[in-house]
DNA sequence: ACGCTACTGCGTATGCCGTAAACGGTACTG
DNA sequence: CAGTACCGTTTACGGCATACGCAGTAGCGT
């Protein structure tokens, strides 16, 4: 009774937390959930994650499909192991980083890892709460910066929620413009849709952005600029917090 | 040459674009785009995404699987155009407000609309660049709030961004607590889950906020406390930006 | 030493999915 | 009134996730 009381998660969430010792019983199995899942992650590297079905990771790893689900209930528990794996460990915070530097530290190497597995930023929203390792790691790193600041633990965790939403959201957009599949419109068609689009009167707000030039790449700094909208979201959340920070001390 | 200039993009897109006139041959269409995608939301409605098949659309409606193929020429575009639905139009800004009750009263109306269908928040971050006509409104609803700050357009852009990620990333976590399906933990197995995974003194900032009780539903306002973690977040936001725009006045 | 048993990986089968292709009816243009 | 572009339908295909049952295997208690 102490083992099965968190029973009514997916055994191979357990499994990844090495909490699933192997059975006393029966042969030893051929495959790791390790092995499965990375071969499912370098699937979804090379072709997407459309092209990561049951068959074709099997097939990865020379098996028959059927196998893979003596390791995984369901292929959505896979997906859920493989948006772990995806982010994979954060790195520690730098050494006597204040908070503040803690956290841009956290956003940015958070960023950097959703870019490298650029299948793996949507599944953030849909895998529901965090459960993999981590993941966790990952939510236990942003509080142990926040952890000086004497903020309430509720207050922690929304500051963390805040945070991984502005680079996920960031993030998103940045692959939303190099996208080459999926409908809706490539990037290099957009700002004359646009035009075509406010040509009538309606939107004006957005229309007057793009007579601003808010769309186009190039401007002082190229990439940089791509950068300059996840460092301004950025700086203005930390900035907020840190405002805040002073009036709870007062 | 002018009505083809951006014509790399989606018939159907330029469809509820009202672009397209009826063909001047040929019979009278049975179908109407925005009938299409209105069974299908409603069908989304009552039984979830993953209802919505392209036969079950059909079905809905009375008519073959393929007839909806002259309207839409994927599953995918029928998808985005259920995605500007779901947002539906924006309200109007509260009359002679500053920016800062504007885009108060932005951001809750689009974490309204999105709680209102909760199929509808993963599809924001997936279907790319928006394009529709109501995804542009309340972009454009954004930009109007930020009209008088005399922010560079990109910063008011990227604002609309943080914002808008903002609300997404809570209705995410707060769509995850509510989900019955998918993977990963029923919620209210989550916290004796977390204190299990925590029990052994790794990830110790997240054991700590357990057992500050940040993890339970209740504690005084009930259903306000989670309201209380959007608000919080939006607090911080609007905090940063009014600072920076006070350091860019001076 | 041995058989029981729980577990492994596999082959087969089912039902659903998105969508390509070809076809006959339809309504407007010249 | 003929031509033609478009409508909705039928049929068909390949791929998908997964339920089920089987034969082989390895450690256990005897």
């Amino acid at each position: 009774m102490d083992s099965e009381n968190g029973g009514a998660f997916p055994a191979s969430i357990e499994a990844v937390w090495g909490l699933r010792g192997r059975p006393p019983k029966g042969p030893r199995p051929g495959l790791t959930l390790e092995g499965i899942v990375a071969a499912a992650v370098r699937t979804a590297d090379a072709e997407g994650l459309d092209a990561v079905s049951m068959s074709r990771v099997a097939k990865e790893l020379g098996v028959s499909t059927m196998a893979l689900y003596r390791y995984v209930a369901t292929k959505d528990e896979l997906v859920v192991l493989m948006a772990d794996a995806a982010v994979g460990p954060p790195p520690p915070l730098p050494e006597g980083a204040d908070w503040r530097k803690g956290l841009e530290h956290w956003a940015s190497a958070m960023r950097t890892a959703l870019l490298a597995h650029p299948w793996a930023a949507p599944l953030m929203v849909t895998t529901g709460p965090p459960a993999t390792p981590n993941q966790l790691a990952w939510l236990d790193l942003a509080l142990q910066a926040l952890a000086g600041t004497g903020l309430p633990a509720r207050a922690k965790l929304a500051t963390e929620l805040l945070v991984g939403g502005h680079v996920l959201s960031e993030v998103s957009v940045v692959l939303g413009m190099a996208a080459e599949q999926g409908p809706g419109p490539r990037w290099a068609d957009y700002e004359p849709f646009l035009r075509r689009v406010t040509g009538d009167g309606r939107l004006p707000a957005l229309r007057a952005a793009i007579e601003a030039g808010a769309f186009g790449d190039d401007e002082p700094g190229g990439a940089e600029e791509v950068h300059g909208t996840f460092a301004y979201g950025l700086a203005r959340i930390l900035d907020g917090v840190e405002a805040h920070l002073r009036t709870l001390r007062s």
